[in-house]
DNA sequence: CTGATTTTTTAACATTTGTAAAAGGATTGC
DNA sequence: GCAATCCTTTTACAAATGTTAAAAAATCAG
């Protein structure tokens, strides 16, 4: 039992690693955590949650990268990126318990850890770190996201792509910028004229 | 002592009433919310609280109306409105601990119920359903914060315009166009050619 | 490697939104 | 009531972004 566990606790080390930036676990809370859990490997361009289900699970990137999306007017609009050592869900329907209308791609050839929400949720009255540890994590995910609308209330098209590099200095070499431009909320036509002018 | 509470109770009953909607709460948790909340008073145009002050203080708004604003180049900006029965507190703040950017400004005579958030953290830790409550609380927010930018990165601003007079028809009345118009990532005068077009 | 497909850029033009200034309305304080 | 102030609209022009189509570049599959 223990090498099992001991197993399982170093394929999912960098989760809790993750986990304990926020709210530091019990080991009874980490065992019961690693019990629910599964790994799920999912290659490029596959869809790891599609259009339309519920959301019952979050997904801890352990390498790869992947994108929540979802279809305005036909057009393919990117909502956010999600690198490794993060996490994923859609939250207004892991939140609300509608039908999700977005999806999560994978963009790279992916590694996942999947949360089923139900047990997570159910955690949650047996062990009151783990419910914390959540709190905080879906807090700080909160601060992003105002922040966010911050940037897209009054900041310019070139502003934003410019703070986009600052942050994630890599997500050019990782995303194509057709997903770039609308995780902005240009056009490619309008982001490929920005780079043009840099 | 059952006649204090039981009159702070009336008096904080619009809050209680809102908080049994995310959570319901113990006897013994509602006094302990009550005894640390206090009454505010602020008359119209004045700060609730000003930008550059750390936000410890989550209010409740009992009647009155108040706004999120910060300036960004010299301009005033809304962030957000918060109506009567409805939670403001600057959340990047609070959640954070730097000092905010924004400040809360009253729209219309209010009256807020403060809960300090350095109290209400403390009895997270004493009882369970406060810290359930706030955290249903935020993740909610979160959802509709979520679901803003989703309007901010693909509608247009006569969408935008349309719907938040959908969601809050008595808006026109109560809040200056200059504050709607920054609220929805615009000039005044561009909303004022898209009211002139319906 | 090569043809097919996808991604990105460029161009021309339309539309939306911003900027600045002025005028008209509404509100406020004395 | 009146002057002062604030709010909203209008106008004219500038700048940014969208739309459509086509070409160029990069990537992918066999």
């Amino acid at each position: 039992m223990l090498e099992f566990y001991s197993g399982k606790m170093s394929d999912f080390q960098s989760m809790f690693d993750y986990f304990n930036r926020f709210q530091s676990l019990s080991p009874a809370s980490q065992e019961a955590i690693v019990n629910i859990c599964s790994s799920v490997k999912i290659p490029k361009n596959k869809d790891l949650q599609s259009i339309g289900h519920t959301c019952k699970t979050i997904y801890f990137v352990q390498n790869g990268l992947a994108r929540i999306y979802y279809y305005k007017d036909g057009n393919d609009i990117t909502e956010s990126f999600a690198f490794e050592n993060s996490l994923i869900a859609r939250v207004e329907s892991l939140f609300t318990g509608k039908p999700s209308k977005k999806g999560i791609q994978v963009l790279e050839d992916a590694e996942f850890i999947g949360i089923p929400s139900t047990s997570l949720f159910e955690l949650y009255d047996l062990h009151h770190d783990i419910e914390r540890l959540f709190r905080k994590i879906f807090e700080a995910a909160y601060v992003d996201t105002v922040n966010r609308i911050e940037s897209l209330q009054f900041h310019s098209a070139e502003e934003r792509y410019r703070s986009l590099l600052l942050e994630s200095p890599s997500i050019l070499k990782r995303v194509p910028l057709k997903h770039i431009s609308s995780y902005l909320g240009i056009t490619q036509v309008s982001l490929s004229r920005i780079r043009a002018q840099i």
